[in-house]
DNA sequence: TTCATTGTGTAGCAGTCGCGACAATATACC
DNA sequence: GGTATATTGTCGCGACTGCTACACAATGAA
């Protein structure tokens, strides 16, 4: 009974995620990110009701795309330990992806006080880094079963302190990046805590 | 020969780092800033020339004040070891104080995109990163040569991993904050890199 | 006192903000 | 074809952005 979108949604979406990869939630205002696009205000709020929502889904696409990349590195090694250096591995690669809008995660880039201030942006942030957090807990466990890692090994602890360090690592990168740099120091950093 | 100064300076430059701290760079508007601060705008434009600078200003008292802080508390230690678990000590109350603005350090919160875009203020922040880098590089190198630390240890290798962490931490914090459990994790953490 | 110098308040500029109203347009079922 | 429904572009609202021009007030030196 409707009329159909006129204009193509996955690439708006796409394009809109980049924009607000490259500037920040903050830093991106309506105008721009209609230009980018390719739609006017009708468009936008028909399907998108609001700046907060639209980031939202932006949110869910990078998770979708970028995101699954990170956890299938996880999960595709052989060991939850493999998995963990491949995540690394992982971040490395987009840090030196030179086309990526911006260096730092998406994801990363929203734990910030504005972002968080939105409650339903801050559930879906929350929720995902914590689905993250104990996908790598069970993993290692699962190493440690089958005698991979010692028994006084503490995946509970280990895992906060590792994510920890990935967050600290997306801000560093904004400051002065070098892979070898950062390659040294997650060898050292992991085998520090055993893995 | 020039009129002085009516309003309280020191006061108001205060006020204002609160409110930066409080709100972050983008979310500080103008007017609010200069209601903060009790003054007008021919005021804060006769004195600090733009939003920029007084943001700059105020990352500088910032350090001076509670930055010093967690200068003396690397520094007044005993050892350099102990100085970074000093160092962490003093980062845990400060996120424990329930007066302060925001949880995360205003430094660290500086650690953005659209602050680091500036480059005068990139160029501080950077300096100060470095200083207190190369500062704790230092002790460590000098626990070293007093025996207090192996041979092997590389400190120039560990720091920017103690650093990367620290950052990452600001940021955790905002999303759940538990110190005991952070205590424990900084314990986990440190040990493992040989402090 | 006179005068140069600097601080302060007011008013407003030109632009941008997110958002909504609205009419026109295109679709799909009857 | 008629009609209900949904998408689209345009226009503009009211508020806010950082910033500046300008008149005026206060100061201290001559």
């Amino acid at each position: 009974m409707p009329r159909t979108l006129e204009f193509n949604y996955a690439k708006a979406l796409e394009q809109a995620t980049r924009l607000f990869w490259k500037l920040g939630y903050a830093g991106t205002s309506l105008r721009p990110l209609l230009k980018a696009m390719g739609i006017g205000e009708g468009s936008f709020y028909n399907k998108l009701k609001s700046m907060d929502a639209a980031y939202l889904e932006c949110l869910k696409h990078y998770n979708a795309t970028v995101g699954q990349r990170r956890g299938k590195a996880l999960f595709s090694a052989p060991t939850g330990q493999a998995g963990v250096r491949a995540l690394f591995k992982e971040i490395l690669n987009c840090l030196d992806n030179p086309h990526a809008p911006s260096k730092v995660c998406l994801m990363a880039a929203s734990v910030t006080g504005e972002v968080l201030a939105e409650p339903r942006l801050k559930k879906f942030i929350v929720q995902e880094i914590s689905k993250m957090s104990e996908a790598m807990i069970a993993r290692l466990k699962a190493d440690q079963q089958a005698g991979l890692l010692p028994p006084d090994f503490d995946a509970a602890t280990v895992v906060p302190i590792i994510i920890t360090y990935i967050q600290g690592q997306w801000r560093m990168a904004l400051i002065s990046y070098n892979r070898a740099q950062f390659e040294k120091q997650v060898d050292v950093f992991l085998t520090g805590l055993g893995l």
